[in-house]
DNA sequence: CTGAAAGCGCTTACAG
DNA sequence: CTGAAAGCGCTTACAG
């Protein structure tokens, strides 16, 4: 390449970076020779000089998952936008691919990691101790560790949820949810609707509560081991969509009329909760949007940016569907 | 790191890569120096010399879409399991992407590419053509390229469809799918049906074919379209279970009864062909395999194994649901 | 403005 | 079995 025009390969790597001033003749043939012979810059060599390989690795529990994959879209989006390509590694929410990966992902010399789990441990915390990698957590805070992470506030969602079938009127709301042991999905949503039932004064029931690992059966089931002790409630909330659609299901299967007997009020707002009928009303997470912030907020610590916040947390919504109405 | 335990870097590289003999002892001091000093290699640098990267890049239209993040899951576990990674590419089904994003990763050094569009055209070609990558494409056969892909049998898969309508006694089969300039999705299931209806000797009708862009909406519509003119029909075709469900939809809502007056099948089996009441029949694709076997492809031609064959057909599945019966 | 040289962190003949 | 040296394909002081 550089012989074939007869300059130097330092002169090449000028002018195909703009680093240094090339007289226009020679930038001309240096811009032909690179033409006619297809050249192509190996990344891999400018990557060991410069020490930026532009790769972002993105770690997921289920890529499959639509929530994950809407996210991953957010983050590649935004990420291509500034230069950056993504290193995709599924994890199945297993601690020891997780750990694999990050280990993996500093050797493949990544500037970056977004890191997302359902459940996050203390080898993760020491590892992000141990190793000072730039990176972001989504829906996780690491405690003792000066990482960013980007989330909605899955407390105060909840909060509102439960309060809003509350301002319609219902006093035995039954919770349906993730197990407690997850931070997230299952203790952050529970606190908030235990909170709100509280606060309006409404004698909190253990007996409503049924917690499980999240599947569209395991919340059929959970409603049903409710309904067969209270059959006087008149309101759910189903802590994730999943649960919901099965509480909803064996509602309907019961013979109860939703909302006109029994509202449901679930939580995330996956594609599926505005198909079934009746729609699910349910707490829409702006997804697509956490994992372009995410990235955004990566590429800002890579281009030694200073972020103004160290949680961004986005904002959520409430979207009215047909599962709920004023108790009667 | 070498310094460190007192031997030179090339032995370090030896006992790390097993390349060659190492006497037991430095061998021991080298990993325990290893330990000590949390040394990692630096993959970037391997990579250049050996000219592999392990990294295989995936170009697909939409990652948020769940079929294709299926299979990139099964691309992600094969990949994973010999030890490469996977570099995303989400091109929104624009030429402009995907072509940027080819060049990418050749100048990343990639291993290999799957290549995914929905739009196979001349400039994916020429490009295949100039750049002799390693490539595996899914669901398209290259004309005139030494490429392999993996896909299933979409003509059969649709004539299969139509003939277990024609076997359960319909006639009246109405069609509804995908633009026909969409290879696959379009004409290739197009012309099965064409083909069962044909081989019947059922006479083939114009009028109850309606293809456009694939949607709910559009599908609901398409079937619209026919009902107002055609009242008689007992059977529908769907060419894509998005556009099955639109017409399903339209049929309840036109007051016909499913599958008693009108049968339905459908293509792809969505998570939501499972879901919705009266859950869809349809033709499963085994999504997570294509990948898989897209990603094994692949690996063994990196490693310079012999493809015994340059296309793969994978086995597909009628799943008898709900929506169809014997006509009436 | 341009080129020769050093160096990024590895691997692998080559010599011993 | 082990080390010094060359080289992978770049970038970037350094000298001119």
């Amino acid at each position: 390449m550089a012989r074939r025009s007869g300059v130097s390969i330092s002169t090449v790597s000028r002018v195909l970076n703009n680093s240094k001033p090339v007289s226009p003749e020679i930038r001309q043939k240096v811009l032909e020779a690179i033409k006619e012979t297809g050249y192509r810059p190996n990344l891999l060599a400018r990557g060991l000089v410069l020490r930026k390989t532009n790769i972002i690795g993105i770690i997921v529990p289920d890529i499959s998952n639509s929530y994950y994959s809407e996210l991953v879209k957010g983050t590649e989006e935004i990420s291509n936008m500034y230069n950056y390509s993504i290193l995709l590694c599924n994890t199945y929410g297993e601690l020891k691919k997780e750990m694999e990966y990050l280990n993996l992902l500093l050797e493949k010399q990544v500037d970056g990691i977004i890191f997302m789990t359902t459940n996050l441990t203390d080898d993760h915390i020491n590892w992000f101790k141990e190793n000072e990698v730039k990176a972001v957590f989504v829906n996780r805070r690491a405690e003792g560790l000066d990482i960013p992470y980007v989330s909605i506030d899955n407390y105060n969602a909840a909060y509102d949820a439960t309060n809003y079938l509350i301002k319609l009127g219902h006093k035995k709301i039954a919770y349906v949810g993730g197990p407690l042991s997850d931070e997230v999905l299952g203790k952050e949503r529970f606190e908030g609707y235990k909170q709100a039932i509280y606060d309006a004064g409404i004698d909190f029931k253990q007996e409503l509560v049924r917690v499980s690992k999240i599947g569209i059966r395991n919340g059929y089931e959970a409603m049903a081991d409710i309904l067969d002790v209270y059959n006087d409630i008149t309101a759910v909330f189903a802590a994730n969509d999943i649960m919901a659609i099965g509480a909803v299901n064996c509602i309907l299967d019961r013979g109860y009329k939703i909302p006109d007997d029994i509202s449901v009020v679930g939580f995330d707002d996956i594609p599926l909760a505005s198909i079934i009928r009746p729609a699910l009303t349910t707490i829409r997470q702006p997804i697509y949007d956490i994992g372009a912030v995410a990235a955004r907020m990566l590429i800002k610590k890579l281009n030694g940016e200073k972020l103004e916040e160290k949680a961004v947390n986005l904002p959520y919504q409430l979207i009215e569907r047909d599962t709920s109405a004023k108790a009667r």
